[in-house]
DNA sequence: CGGAGTGTTAGTCG
DNA sequence: CCGACTAACACTCC
């Protein structure tokens, strides 16, 4: 939000590619086009360009987009950034804000860097309005599609956990479609489209079920309740202007943290009491990825 | 020092 | 089709 207000009607003067993997597409087809709308389906996030082009960015686990209006000069930083883009004073930050971005811009982790400017200008000159692409782990990416190909790309997405049609009976009717774990199907962006590692521990923490319940068992009461709790830590979570990591590996530009860690009801609390019940939090892996939960609070 | 972990997901293999 | 595993990569923590 705070970003596409900065974002909107800029044209693209120049794009520095420090990272060739990190942009999949024709460079030049972007020079010279304006911004025109921001669209987003789960962790997808749209720029659509004047020449009806569109440059999708998928941010993955440590992918930033950070807006300068001017070459970064880091001793005049300051407000609040966070995970949804929040207004940080001179810069304008979406995704998990590393250290790297305190230091110096372009920083180690730069891998893509777009000018704006007017387009009868000639050049790039200092002074003018920069979006930083930082991604320390470089599995992120911003790739350029037109319509067509942006719909077949898109096809297979499931709703949107903010879209008016992401009810209840749709989770319901889509955890029925597999037999998996529920916790990966909930991370399944074919299935939903914007749960992470961090909801779906959290939501069916709250909804006292375990994440290793095969998806086609969860009744319609439980999806209810997976559905309110999704719902409510997600708003939750976009208010606290993000996640920041209990290693303080996430730092805000202004040098302060997202509030939304000390939300977290299981997630990264291993070892830890329940919150409900005072049992420890257990933790192993499911699909590949990190999973915590209440041995007392989620029976399988 | 080594191994595990990380706000992710596409591809491969059985 | 389904489901489990792994690679892509850089860094920190224990």
């Amino acid at each position: 939000m705070f970003l596409e207000q900065k974002l909107l009607q800029k044209n693209i003067k120049k794009i520095e590619v420090l990272n060739p993997k990190s942009f999949i597409g024709d460079v030049n087809l972007v020079l010279n086009q304006k911004i025109i709308k921001f669209s987003r389906i789960g962790k997808q996030l749209s720029l659509y360009l004047s020449n009806n082009l569109i440059l999708l960015v998928h941010l993955k686990m440590t992918g930033q987009l950070i807006f300068y209006p001017s070459l970064h000069r880091p001793s005049e930083t300051e407000g609040e950034g966070g995970s949804r883009g929040v207004s940080a004073g001179q810069g304008v930050l979406l995704g998990h804000p590393t250290k790297d971005a305190l230091s110096q811009l372009p920083s180690k982790s730069t891998r893509l860097v777009f000018h704006f400017g007017l387009p009868s200008s000639k050049g790039v000159s200092a002074g003018q309005e920069v979006l930083y692409f930082n991604d320390q782990r470089k599995f992120g990416w911003i790739r350029l599609f037109n319509r067509k190909e942006l719909a077949k790309f898109q096809a297979n997405l499931g709703l949107d956990i903010f879209d008016p049609l992401f009810s209840s009976q749709y989770l319901f009717q889509q955890l029925q479609r597999s037999r998996r774990p529920v916790k990966a199907v909930l991370l399944d962006q074919h299935f939903f489209a914007g749960i992470g590692n961090i909801y779906a521990n959290d939501s069916l923490f709250l909804a006292g079920i375990h994440p290793q319940i095969p998806s086609n068992k969860i009744t319609l009461k439980q999806a209810k309740s997976i559905h309110k709790y999704l719902i409510k830590i997600m708003k939750q979570s976009v208010l606290a202007g993000g996640s920041t990591a209990k290693d303080n590996k996430y730092i805000k530009p202004d040098n302060t943290f997202g509030k939304n860690q000390f939300f977290f009801r299981v997630y990264q609390r291993a070892g830890e009491s329940c919150l409900k019940c005072a049992s420890k939090i257990e933790y192993f892996k499911l699909a590949g990825r990190g999973t915590f939960f209440c041995p007392s609070c989620q029976k399988i």
